[in-house]
DNA sequence: TAAGATAGTGGGTAGATGTGGGTAACTTTC
DNA sequence: GAAAGTTACCCACATCTACCCACTATCTTA
C-alpha cells in the first residue's frame, strides 16, 4: 500500500562522508511526496540536532513568516532566528543531501549519525548526544506526559 | 529549484571589496525571479543594517507607502526615511551589486559582512553589530515572541 | 541458490562561485 | 575644455560544489 505522504517514522544509523553528505533513508525518500521535487530544508533543531524538513512543509512556514510586518522589531528577530541556519538541499542520484558544515558543528556530528523520523520532519543526531538526551529524559517524572493526555488520544 | 521565487533564507559571510561591491550569494540570485532583471533596491534597514530588496517587491512596498495618508506626521516621517536612502543596483557578471557608501557608513560596514536571508528581503550586517544585536535580543522575554513561535513553528 | 535489483558509501572532475584587479566611458569640477 | 574622480564592465584565478561513475552489501525473486 501507499503510506501517508510526508510522514516519517523509525530510526536509522548512517554515516556522514567527507563532503558532509548523508543518505536519506530510502523509506523516507519514498514517503516524500513528488511536489517536494526531492528537496528538503535543513536547519537547527530545538535539541542539539539537525532538522530535515520536506520542502512544501517548510514553505508553508515561510509564507507565514512573509506575512509578518517588518516594522515590528520582535517580528524581525523572529524571522531572523528562523531563517539564519536554514538552507535547502535536493538529494542526488544516490539519495544523499549535503549538510552545511555549520549545522554539523552545531549538532556535534562528525562521522556517525542517527536519523530519526519525527512524523512531519526528520532529526539527525550525534549518537552520543542522543543517548545523553535519553538519559536526561529518563528522570522525567511520569506525570510529565499528563498534560499531553488532553491533546492526544492514542 | 523553482518552488520558492523571491524567498531568501540562510546566513553567509562575504566581503566588501575596495569598490563597495558585495556578492549576492548564488542561492539568492537563483531565487530571484526573472522579472526583477537582476535588480535590487538597497536602503536603510530598521536595524543597523542594509536592506537589499528585489525590484518587484520594492514596487509593492512603494504602493503600500503611497497608501499611507500624508496627513499624519508619523507617516510622512516614515515614508521619508524609507525612500530617501533608497537606490537601485543591478548585479554584474560576477553577481555583485554596488552599495552606496552612505549605506555602508550607516551600517558601519567596512570589509566583512554577514548576509542574512529574511524571506522577502536581504539584510547585510557588520558582523560585530549583528552579534551585539543578538545579545540584546537574548534578554527579551516577550510574550509576543512566544505567541509567534507557538503559531508558526513546526 | 543464483541472478538481478536496490541501497549505502566513496571518490573524481567539470563547471560554478567568490574575490581581486584593470580599463574605458562617463561625470564632475575648476 | 582639460584634469580628476567615479562608475560600469571586463578578465583572471583560486576554491568549492554539484553531478557523475564505481564498488560493495543486502534484499528480492524466480
Amino acid at each position: 500500500m501507499t503510506l501517508s505522504a510526508n510522514r516519517f517514522i523509525g530510526e536509522y544509523a548512517y554515516s556522514i562522508d567527507a563532503k558532509g553528505r548523508v543518505n536519506i533513508p530510502a523509506r523516507f525518500r519514498q514517503a516524500l511526496s513528488v511536489e517536494n521535487e526531492g528537496t528538503f530544508f535543513t536547519t537547527r533543531g530545538f535539541d542539539r540536532c539537525i532538522y530535515v524538513i520536506p520542502a512544501i512543509i517548510w514553505m508553508d512556514m515561510e509564507t507565514e513568516l512573509s506575512n509578518l510586518s517588518s516594522v515590528s522589531g520582535i517580528n524581525r528577530t523572529f524571522i531572523r532566528n528562523q531563517t539564519r541556519h536554514a538552507s535547502s538541499s535536493t538529494y542526488d542520484k544516490q539519495g544523499r543531501i549535503t549538510l552545511p558544515s555549520s549545522l554539523l558543528e552545531y549538532a556535534g556530528i562528525e562521522k556517525e549519525a542517527t536519523i530519526i523520523g519525527m512524523i512531519n520532519k526528520i532529526e539527525i543526531w550525534n549518537p552520543d548526544y542522543l543517548t545523553e538526551n535519553d538519559q536526561n529524559n529518563l528522570n522525567l517524572d511520569s506525570n510529565a506526559y499528563d498534560d499531553l493526555a488532553g491533546k492526544i488520544i492514542l
